[in-house]
DNA sequence: GTGGTTAAGTCAGTCATGTTGACATATATG
DNA sequence: CATATATGTCAACATGACTGACTTAACCAC
C-alpha cells in the first residue's frame, strides 16, 4: 500500500518478475531446441538422439551409467535411441579397460559430423546472444542458470576463474 | 598461438564457453521441470497440462489461437489436454464477446489452486536463485535469456523500466 | 571358487504428447 | 451469398518416456 502513487505493488512486482523468469525458461528452451529438432527429423531422429549424441561427443568414452545419470531417463528409454545410433554407425561401443562390463561410448566420424551440424545452430544462437548481451550479462546468466540446476550437478560446470578471460 | 604459455587456446575457451551455455540450458530445464512433473503425475496429467494451465492462468480469457501460438503445437495436440482440463473442471470456456467463434479460456477456482501448487515450486526455485545471485546477475540472466528467444516473441517480455506495455 | 553385486541389455506392455490429414460447425466479413 | 476464420473432431501414427521382469557377463568379497 505504500505504492499508491505509482500504482505498483512491490509484491506484484516480485510475482511478475518470477513469472517472467519461468516464461523466459519456457520460451528460450522452446526456441533453442526448435532448429536442431527440424534437422533431426530429416534423419528420422528425435530430440532424444540429439541429447545422446551431444553428451557422448562431449564426454568421449562415457559409460552408459554416466549417460543415464545425465539424462535422467531409464535404461530402456536410452536403449532404443542408443541402439539406433549404434546400428546406424553414429556411435561405437567398446568394452572398458578396467571394467569390461562397461560399454564405453564414442562418436564415429559420422557421429561427429551430425553432432556438429546439430549443435552448430545452438552454438551460433548462444554466441550471437552472448555477443549482444556483453560479458557482464553472460556472467550473470551463468550464475543464475547454475543456481537453477540441482546442487548435485553443479560440479559439471567448473569455473574458469583463474585463467585469462578472453585472450582473442 | 598466443596462449602457449598458459596452454589455453582462446578458440577452445570460446567453444567450451558455448558448450557450457548449451548444457546450462539442458540441466536447468531438466531440473526446473522435474518437480512439477512429479506432482502432475498424481493428477494423471503431464507437462503439457501444466503449460496450458500456466498460460491460461497467466492470460485469463486467452483464445485457443493465442495459446497455440505460445505453445507451438497443433490444435489436435492441444485439444486433448485442454479437453481433459475442461472436462475435469480446471478450465472453463466462454464465447468471445466481439467474436463469438472464440472460446475464451479461464482457470476455475480448482484450476487456480493447481496452477499455484505446480508453479509454486518453480517460483520458489527462481526466487531462491535470484536472491543468491543478486540483482545484477538477474539482469544479465534476463538479458541473455531474452536474446535466446525468437525475436517475434520478445515483446512478451516488457521491460518494467519503460512503463506498462500491455494494458492487461 | 562360490555367491552376491553391478553394468548393461532385452522383452513386453503402457502412457503422454507430439504429428498429418481430412472433415465439420459456427461465425465473421467482404 | 461466398469465402475465410476460429474451433473442434476423428483417425492413424511416431516418439520418447515409463514399469516390471528377466538375462548375461563381469567384478568382488569371503
Amino acid at each position: 500500500m505504500s505504492d499508491i502513487k505509482t500504482g505498483i505493488n512491490p509484491l506484484f512486482l516480485r510475482e511478475e518478475e518470477l513469472r517472467q523468469g519461468i516464461e523466459l525458461l519456457f520460451f528460450a528452451y522452446r526456441d533453442f531446441t526448435a532448429e536442431p529438432d527440424a534437422i533431426l527429423g530429416e534423419y528420422g531422429f528425435g530430440r532424444a538422439h540429439h541429447r545422446v549424441i551431444y553428451f557422448v561427443g562431449r564426454h568421449p568414452g562415457i559409460t552408459v551409467s554416466d549417460l543415464l545419470d545425465i539424462l535422467r531417463i531409464t535404461k530402456q528409454s536410452l536403449s532404443r535411441v542408443l541402439g539406433q545410433l549404434v546400428t546406424e554407425k553414429f556411435i561405437t561401443q567398446r568394452p572398458g579397460l578396467r571394467d569390461r562390463r562397461q560399454r564405453l561410448l564414442e562418436l564415429t566420424e559420422k557421429g561427429v559430423e551430425l553432432e556438429r551440424l546439430l549443435t552448430e545452430r545452438q552454438r551460433a544462437r548462444i554466441a550471437r546472444t552472448y555477443r549482444e548481451a556483453g560479458a557482464e550479462a553472460v556472467e550473470g546468466f551463468r550464475k543464475v542458470m547454475l543456481g537453477l540446476v540441482d546442487e548435485a550437478d553443479r560440479g559439471r560446470f567448473p569455473t574458469r576463474a583463474a585463467g585469462p578471460r578472453r585472450g582473442g
